[in-house]
DNA sequence: GTTGCCAATGTAAGCGCTTGCATCTAGACT
DNA sequence: AGTCTAGATGCAAGCGCTTACATTGGCAAC
């Protein structure tokens, strides 16, 4: 056997100091109700004087509920997914939950061991935010009784609860909105990846649809920056591009693009006009205002732990697709 | 007592199905090379008809390592951090361990609660890197045994270990720089919070005691945005300031004081010089690219995981405080 | 053929909690 | 006074692992 736990006494300790049994001090962490207040008190003292914390660990072990949710995103660094992350940390934690944070990386070999490593903590929900699993990580997810939610997207064939909206829909109403404004000729800044893919997608096929020719496209390693919609922009307008819209996967890359047409002297929207995506915070300060489209994604996060602990309560959830849509904001840029 | 937790069998069905003891089958997941050949083979065998992931809070339990690593931070969104935590995790990742998120947000009262529920989970280590704690909170960590990193900073008093670097001197190098270019009359666009407050502090000590005027300050909630650069700039300036540089508290309100500036016509840097902080992606592509001060998040991330490493290894670290320094990045903005 | 040793396994006692069930103590009622 | 009930507590059996220690078998050395 080895050393105890770092970090503190034991709930028995507690109860020798409280003079009551231990089952006791577990009911007041867990069903305070449950205790006489004078109980209460002895218990309430003997805790802070020993500075007891509970250990969860043990504690979820017992009793098979671990208060615990894990996250999986591809990586943390200027992720539209913060927001998300975010409101379900906020809510979660005020229920006593805490959240893992899983991040896959690029490398779909790393999926799987990760996954693995989620699924031995025993967490009660899997969050999927941005990554496609590879399939063996997503059998090892159906088949294993933890509440899993996909996010940011609407699977075709969804593990269990889903909270998203169609990116094609995404990709159909920016050109709805490029032929309401006369735009025809469209260039498209795109990150790689299954979601921008099918923006791009609903996007070219709605043009060609109504007669516009088929766009141009570029694709960068996602996430898109501020240097991929600079450079994107410059490459095309050198080879001789002659877009008057341009379409990027980001509101970082439309801001490059923004700059890079100010740069050329260029006017937007007059000459052409730049859409982003994602809505961030600066989308509305920069000159022009940028026209993106708005994803809530504190409301993703917050239905997303609704979910969790609508089905930690065991109640059933009837309409386990939920889409929370986007909208298209007409700003200055076009 | 409850249902078994969710996700699959246990060490003793493997056990059985391979007919050896679920000794055995624990030492073929931690100490493989204890293990027969044969026997290596059967086990491999069972586990994978199984399906058998094990239960890592029943081995936290009964082992005492976790291996669990909780990263504290004020927020997700727009975080400087995270290179930190990219690092930190992916390091980590490698050895076993996981990694949770803390979010203390901006209230003190749900720190300290956050604080009880990462202890109550045991990590093995915690790696400070936004906020600062309320002292009770850091004397429950002090009080616990666990392996403290604070990151960002050099803390007067560290709690254990510590990654970090002087904000203080940060705000002399600038004002150094500041001096050695010809800029006297300062404006600083500054964030909230004692790191910020400690740069300032070392930039307007180090311009008066070489002569220059007081520099004037404004300061915005934590953190600083493109919008924050660009409305603070824009009230210096309605307001009468003619500064000849622009100290901001991050690059996103360096990005905004350079747009107001242009917007204006202000030339960048003949008329004003502009500093940013942080040295964060698109710093270098902006025109003028941006001079600013770099901060190796990714190098504090890995000491930091080494740091801990080193201490569930028993190793024994002679020098507690390590000093990373930071790098004033001169470009086109001054 | 013994003896000794070591590598490979098994045995079983926890790790620190939760919780079904048993027990006890007070009223409340008859 | 006697019976019931229910609220408050205690008892003890796990939860699924790890690991100190005991046991076994095979082989080199004598």
């Amino acid at each position: 056997m080895r050393a105890p736990l770092p970090a503190g006494s034991t709930l028995d300790a507690v109860a020798r100091a409280a003079e009551v049994s231990s089952a006791t001090v577990s009911r007041f962490f867990n069903t305070p109700k449950m205790l006489s207040p004078r109980t209460t008190q002895r218990v309430r003292e003997a805790v802070e004087r020993l500075g007891y914390v509970p250990n969860l660990l043990a504690g979820g072990l017992a009793s098979s509920r671990t208060r615990l949710v894990t996250a999986v995103i591809p990586e943390i660094s200027r992720s539209l997914f913060a927001s998300t992350i975010q409101a379900l940390t906020d809510t979660l934690a005020a229920k006593g939950y805490s959240v893992m944070l899983g991040l896959t990386g690029a490398h779909e070999e790393h999926a799987e061991r990760e996954i693995l490593s989620i699924i031995g903590r025993r967490p009660e929900g899997i969050i999927l935010t941005g990554p496609t699993l590879p399939p063996e990580a997503r059998r090892r997810l159906k088949g294993s009784d933890i509440t899993i939610i996909e996010t940011w997207d609407l699977p075709a064939e969804p593990i269990d609860l889903v909270v998203g909206f169609s990116h094609e829909a995404v990709g159909r109403a920016i050109a709805a909105h490029a032929l309401a404004t006369g735009r025809r000729r469209a260039f498209v800044a795109s990150a790689t990846g299954v979601r921008a893919l099918a923006r791009r997608y609903g996007f070219a096929k709605a043009m060609m649809e109504r007669g516009a020719p088929e766009p141009t496209v570029a694709t960068f390693e996602s996430p898109t920056t501020y240097r991929h919609g600079r450079a994107a922009v410059a490459a095309h307008l050198e080879g001789g591009g002659k877009p008057d819209i341009i379409v990027c996967s980001s509101d970082w890359s439309a801001h490059g693009a923004l700059d890079e047409l100010r740069r050329r002297g260029i006017r937007v929207p007059e000459e052409i006009a730049v859409i982003g995506f994602g809505d961030l915070d600066f989308a509305s300060d920069l000159e022009p205002s940028l026209t993106t489209v708005t994803i809530d994604g504190n409301v993703i996060g917050q239905k997303a732990a609704d979910f969790l602990l609508r089905r930690t309560q065991g109640q059933r959830i009837d309409n386990p697709v939920v889409d929370i849509g986007f909208k298209l904001m007409r700003r200055g840029s076009g």
